[in-house]
DNA sequence: CAGAATCCCGGAAGATACTG
DNA sequence: CAGTATCTTCCGGGATTCTG
C-alpha cells in the first residue's frame, strides 16, 4: 500500500508527462484551447519559439493523437492546428495542474530563494566575517 | 475568450510543468506519496536511473519545497526523504493527470502506431511492390 | 505562409571511480 | 549507505538558409 502504482505504470505516467513536460508542448495545448490555431499565428501567440522546435511540438502532439493537421491546398499555403478529441480531454487535468502551478508559484519560489540562501555558492566565506 | 490565460501564466504553468515534466521528478514524487524513503530505497523501486540523476532530482525537489531531507548522522549513515505538505498537495493533481495517462495511453499508442504506418520511415518502396 | 534541411552549441544525463 | 567528482556522450533546441 502506499504506492498504488506499479513500476510499469509510473513509467508510463511518467512517459506522457515528459511528453507533455517539454518546452513547448504544454503552451501549444493551452493555445489550442479555445479555437483552432494556424502556424504562424501560433508562433506568434507563444513567443520566443522558433519555427523548427514549433514544427517539431506540432508533429509530436499529431503523431500522438492530441493535435490535429489540416492543411488547404491554397496559395499561399494555409494550416490549420486545432485539439483532438483526445487533446480536449487533456485540457481539464491540465488545467488542475495550472491553478495548483499559478497557486503554489509563490511558494515554490519562496522555498527555492531560502534554499539558495543557505546553501551560499560562494562570496559567503569573504562576507560573513 | 477561448485562452483564458494571460502568456505569462502559460509560460509560468510550463516553467512549473518542465520541473516536474523532467525524467525522474515525477517518478520520485508518486515513490514518495505513500511514506518517506531512503536513498537507495528509490534507487531500487524506480530502477535504471543513476545514483547521480537520482541525487540531482532529489536536489532540485527539495529545493522547490517539494520534499524534505532529513539525515541521521550514524554509520551507516541513513537518509529519509518524504514529501513536504506542498508536495503532498501536488499529488492530488498529479494523480488526474496519472489518471488520463493511464487511461488515454492506449489511445496514444494506437495514434502513435499508425501514424507512423502513414508515415513509413523507409523500406517501404522495397516492401509494397 | 508553412515548412524542410543543415549547422552548431550547451546542457542533460549515463558510466565510472572515489569517500565520509 | 549515501553520496561527490570527473569524464564523456548524446540530443534538445537555437540560428540560419532554402523551397513549394
Amino acid at each position: 500500500m502506499g504506492c498504488h502504482y506499479h513500476a510499469a505504470e509510473c513509467k508510463r505516467v511518467g512517459g506522457v508527462l515528459s511528453r507533455i513536460g517539454d518546452k513547448w508542448s504544454v503552451l501549444v495545448i493551452i493555445m489550442l484551447g479555445g479555437q483552432p490555431r494556424r502556424f504562424n499565428e501560433l508562433k506568434r501567440l507563444i513567443g520566443g519559439i522558433s519555427q523548427r522546435m514549433l514544427t517539431l511540438t506540432l508533429r509530436g502532439l499529431e503523431r500522438d493523437g492530441l493535435v490535429s493537421r489540416t492543411a488547404y491546398p491554397t496559395i499561399p499555403p494555409r494550416v490549420d492546428y486545432a485539439l483532438t478529441d483526445l487533446g480536449r480531454s487533456l485540457l481539464l487535468p491540465l488545467e488542475r495542474l495550472s491553478t495548483w502551478a499559478v497557486g503554489n508559484l509563490p511558494r515554490i519560489e519562496a522555498a527555492r530563494a531560502q534554499f539558495d540562501r543557505q546553501n551560499a555558492p560562494e562570496t559567503m566565506a569573504a562576507a560573513d566575517t
